[in-house]
DNA sequence: AGGGTTGGGAGAGCGGTGCTCTCAGTTCGG
DNA sequence: CCGAACTGAGAGCACCGCTCTCCCAACCCT
């Protein structure tokens, strides 16, 4: 019984459940709007005080509960917190998918730019979001597997881009990459297989992902600092899509 | 009184005091040892159980004393940690400087290359100071005045190989930057101002760093999970670096 | 050498945290 | 309708940062 409460609260628990039971029940209906309340609660609390400073008290207080009643909706703070790294890719990738849809097919370089515009945009509007999946990971935490999927949204937008620019003949590759580095680019296992893209521009690829992480947290945790001015922060990170774009070679 | 103990425990507590009193006094000799006891146990708990894991009253425990007798030697934790942060950056930056040093002064691809590895091999070897400087920053904690020292000796580094490139005519711009963009780089304050760097190039520089950041980063916090196998990291960032060097255009 | 001054450790305590356990009341399903 | 399941409250445990008081030992100065 304690697993089939434990199996319960952990369905219960999964983002995007949306069991559509039949006969709802009163109580559960009432349980699920406690867990929204929670959760929302939660969020804010992120928002304003950032990952480390999210307490479960804390938010038991908002709702008017005591502590432990708290529990009976979520197994843990760490399980509140994964459940919000999991909203917060997804949000993220709502924000990307949304801009990079909207841009000519045909203007790899441009689809590029606009990942990495609407990705600078909402880590600005949500920095503590941010930070709690690009900063420094919790000590003791490991990222269970639910966060994987929502995690590659993104890099998976990206590798699109480069399919579709390596199925034009844009953007050969240009530099050598050591034949026993092909098994080790995974993303390659992940993204549809039907178009082959070269090792090389897998690579720069990955970079101009890697590229827009670092910029934009150097930007939110402050590493820019007598580096840039904080008022041409974004021209100059157009600048760098730019060059980034360059660099790919779109 | 009150003042004068602050200014005591502050002046006491600044790195790289070494005020080398006439008449050290016991009491004082002890009370440094003391001291550095203490941030040496800091330390050891930081590299165990990352920056978040840091407790006063486990470090008080480790060097036998009472919670309450540590605040005679630090003033708080987010004093302590500072410290350590600053501790951090130098610790990095020696290690850069020393093999930045090594490297033939007109080779300037190498001299970055040379940056490049010995940033990943600190952070490899001290993921937990890695992420203390270059992780999302404690929410609430504003870096002091001090720390900003240490924390540009790497862009300094940089900035050099970036001016005796433009010295020796390499490097040139190949790439616009709106006008109105150069007062915004203030880099360009801090380094020495007898070589000209273009715009363009200042830009390219500073994105070398920023991928540096994202990428050492990106591994060490788990996000090329499923893009880059674990055994390749290494070989990888090499062609990673290479693609850099080709961006900046040595 | 003695006495006032200062420094440093110990202890208690405040308010906060995550989390567990027990108890009592409520709702639900057979 | 009654037993089973669910749910909130409360107490409690161990931890945290930090403050305050007390007391003893070391120090400096006369």
């Amino acid at each position: 019984m304690l697993s089939n409460l434990c199996s319960a609260l952990a369905s219960c628990f999964t983002v995007g459940m949306t069991s559509t039971d039949p006969a709802p029940g009163l109580r559960a209906r009432v349980r699920h709007e406690m867990r929204q309340e929670i959760v929302a609660s939660a969020r804010r609390h992120l928002a304003e005080e950032g990952p480390a400073g999210l307490s479960l008290r804390a938010i038991a207080r908002e709702v008017g509960m005591v502590s432990s009643a708290v529990y009976r909706y979520v197994p843990s703070r760490e399980a509140l917190l994964t459940e919000l790294i999991i909203d917060s890719y997804n949000a993220l990738a709502d924000a990307v998918e949304a801009a990079e849809a909207v841009v000519d097919r045909q203007g790899f370089g441009d689809r590029y730019r606009a990942v990495g515009r609407s990705t600078r945009l909402w880590a600005v509007a949500e920095p503590q979001q941010w930070a709690l999946i690009y900063g420094s990971p919790v000590p003791g935490y490991v990222a269970p597997p639910d966060t994987i999927g929502p995690a590659i949204r993104v890099p998976l937008t990206l590798a699109a881009i480069l399919s579709d620019a390596s199925e034009a003949g844009v953007a050969p590759a240009r530099g050598h990459v050591p034949a026993e580095l092909h098994d080790a680019l995974e993303l390659r296992e992940v993204i549809a297989d039907h178009v082959q893209v070269s090792d090389d521009l897998l690579i720069r690829g990955m970079m101009s992902w890697t590229y827009i992480l670092g910029s934009v947290s150097s930007q939110l945790f402050g590493h820019r600092h007598r580096v840039v001015s904080e008022s041409a922060a974004e021209a100059v990170y157009e600048i760098e899509l730019d060059r980034m774009v360059e660099l790919v070679g779109f």
